[in-house]
DNA sequence: TGCCAGGGGTTCA
DNA sequence: TGAACCCCTGGC
């Protein structure tokens, strides 16, 4: 990995395979804020970063070089070779033009925690609102990292964090209506260790995914997720309205169903489901593809 | 102005 | 298999 680093900030190459926009919101993040100059500024690891591209190189802001080392690399995934990734998921056709309108997309690896609450929360709920109840969480029970450019960043909460809170209260402060048990009763479990995140990291991408859906909120689609973004499963597949969608309209050409669907995907798409799967969602919202069905 | 549908799914009958 | 679910915004 070839960068500079100087005054707080790390310079690398982009070779046409990183843009913020793209990164962030093609749906696997939520606690990013896009400012007034088009840079991006993120939380995660209890750090706050600023990223933006300067011509041909990309630019993080406000780190160092043992973080960069230690968390952003792997953050931002920059020791995978995404044009390999996308020479071998060439297809001259639906997802050529994907890949090519979000060139700069790359699969974090976040926090699991994190991971798994914020998408238990994005259950049947719609992306400003996901965003601003995970906000409302860190602000009121993470910790106060600094502020960045005028504003207050804070974590996400720990697992005890949010076990200490009762269920009406994270219903009540953070608006998540009806998810509000599954959080408290999912936090609970990790903190009184009778779940482990950290051990199923080792576990078979099957089994990883039985586990993940025996938890309270955790169905096929939020385990895939949290699979996706945060063990580094990049065959997992995540199947929602917008994904269904675009392979029916784009693939299939008729309504089908979510099993085939998965089928589907993994027959064209093989072992860099995932990856293809971010690249069509993203061409997908940002085109509304098939939305007027 | 006010009403109403619908949303990155999951759960429970 | 299908309805219900919190909340809130956008469309009429």
């Amino acid at each position: 990995m070839n960068y500079k680093y100087q005054n707080n900030k790390i310079i690398f190459k982009n070779n046409n395979d990183f843009n913020p926009e793209h990164v962030f919101e093609c749906g696997q993040a939520f606690r990013w804020r896009k400012e007034d100059d088009e840079s991006y500024t993120v939380v995660a690891f209890g750090r706050v970063i600023n990223v933006s591209l300067d011509k041909d190189n990309v630019v993080i802001k406000n780190t160092s070089e043992e973080d960069f080392n230690s968390i952003w690399i792997n953050y931002f995934d920059l020791n995978t070779d995404y044009n390999e990734i996308k020479n071998k998921l060439s297809d001259n056709g639906t997802l050529n033009k994907a890949m090519k309108f979000g060139y700069g997309i790359r699969i974090l690896n976040q926090e699991k925690f994190e991971t798994t609450i914020s998408f238990i929360i994005s259950a049947n709920n719609q992306i400003p609102r996901i965003k601003k109840s995970i906000e409302i969480l860190s602000e009121n029970y993470g910790k106060f990292i600094e502020n960045y450019n005028g504003v207050d960043y804070f974590s996400f909460p720990t697992p005890e964090d949010l076990a200490k809170i009762s269920v009406e209260e994270i219903r009540e402060v953070s608006r998540v209506g009806f998810r509000d048990k599954r959080i408290s009763e999912v936090s609970n479990l990790i903190s009184k260790k009778e779940f482990d995140l950290e051990v199923l990291k080792d576990y078979s991408s099957d089994n990883l995914k039985k586990e993940l859906m025996t938890l309270p909120g955790i169905g096929p689609k939020v385990a895939s997720c949290i699979m996706l973004f945060a063990y580094d499963r990049g065959e997992t597949f995540p199947i929602d309205v917008w994904i269904k969608r675009v392979m029916e309209e784009l693939y299939i050409g008729e309504e089908t169903n979510i099993k085939l669907i998965g089928k589907y995907a993994e027959d064209i798409f093989g072992d860099l489901a995932g990856y293809a799967q971010q690249y069509l969602f993203y061409y997908g919202r940002e085109n509304d593809i098939g939305k007027t069905k």
